[in-house]
DNA sequence: CCTTACATTTACGTTTACGTCAACGTCAAT
DNA sequence: ATTGACGTTGACGTAAACGTAAATGTAAGG
């Protein structure tokens, strides 16, 4: 029976490495629903996931109302047949971005391998001068 | 001895699907340098390239000044120790970024498909009621 | 010559995602 | 009692990445 844990803005925070400012924001565009305790937020492990799903997102680049989006799908009691199949659309295009940003990855992976090599290709030529001196 | 196809400015638009105001734009920070032919703008290959580099890097949440520094990088003739170390040294902090995006994208990909199979599963539950009726 | 289509510059507007005070509450420690 | 340390709510500021409107040029077609 663990009370399930509960966190303070600063721990999150400092977890995180995000300012309180921004975790209020997230707050502000519905993405955390913090209990109160008098006037002070309190974070129990469903917002703590929702922030770590948010700052995942936005390494990906996604706006925060797309995010937001995506939380709500993910929380949502979906039932209806029509309302399935546009979940599962939505899946789909999600999927298809997410493997064309694999995509652009693993071109700029190759990229920067090809400059690494060509640093280390001069940077060699340097030691020999070097060396020869 | 093809003349190396030069573009306008609204063919670039067209093919990538951004507008001639992003790309003016992009001109304005820095990332294309287009030649004039009176006064308007004229593409080449190098510039073609320029956009595709930024756009693709924009898919990746990449900032513009992010991406300006990177291609002014690969461009550059760095050719002293001290300039190739450093070189090196970003192109590592690049690399470990795109390693976290690529697990980002990885555990993203595992949650669409949970999803995908619940969909699955409940559409089928409907597919069985409406058959029964 | 006139319109149409596309180009240009200038400039102000807009959205997003917070940063940065300001003014205040509160609880613990000195 | 006062001083921090941490929390709160406004409210205004700001950087980035264009959008959008205005005024203008210009080459091609009818």
């Amino acid at each position: 029976m663990s009370a399930s844990r509960t966190f303070t803005i600063a721990e999150l925070a400092d977890e995180f490495d995000v300012t309180p400012r921004a975790i209020r924001f997230y707050e502000d565009v519905g993405l955390l629903e913090p209990a109160r305790a008098g006037r002070n937020r309190v974070y129990a492990q469903r917002d703590r996931t929702r922030l770590k799903l948010t700052l995942r997102g936005k390494r990906l680049g996604l706006a925060l109302s797309e995010i937001l989006q995506l939380v709500r799908m993910y929380d949502s009691e979906a039932d209806t047949a029509p309302q399935l199949n546009a979940f599962l659309e939505v899946l789909r295009m999600h999927r298809s971005q997410l493997e064309q940003q694999l995509e652009d990855i693993r071109e700029m992976l190759v990229e920067i391998g090809q400059h690494e090599q060509r640093c280390k290709r001069l940077l060699a030529q340097h030691a020999k001068g070097t060396a020869v001196r």
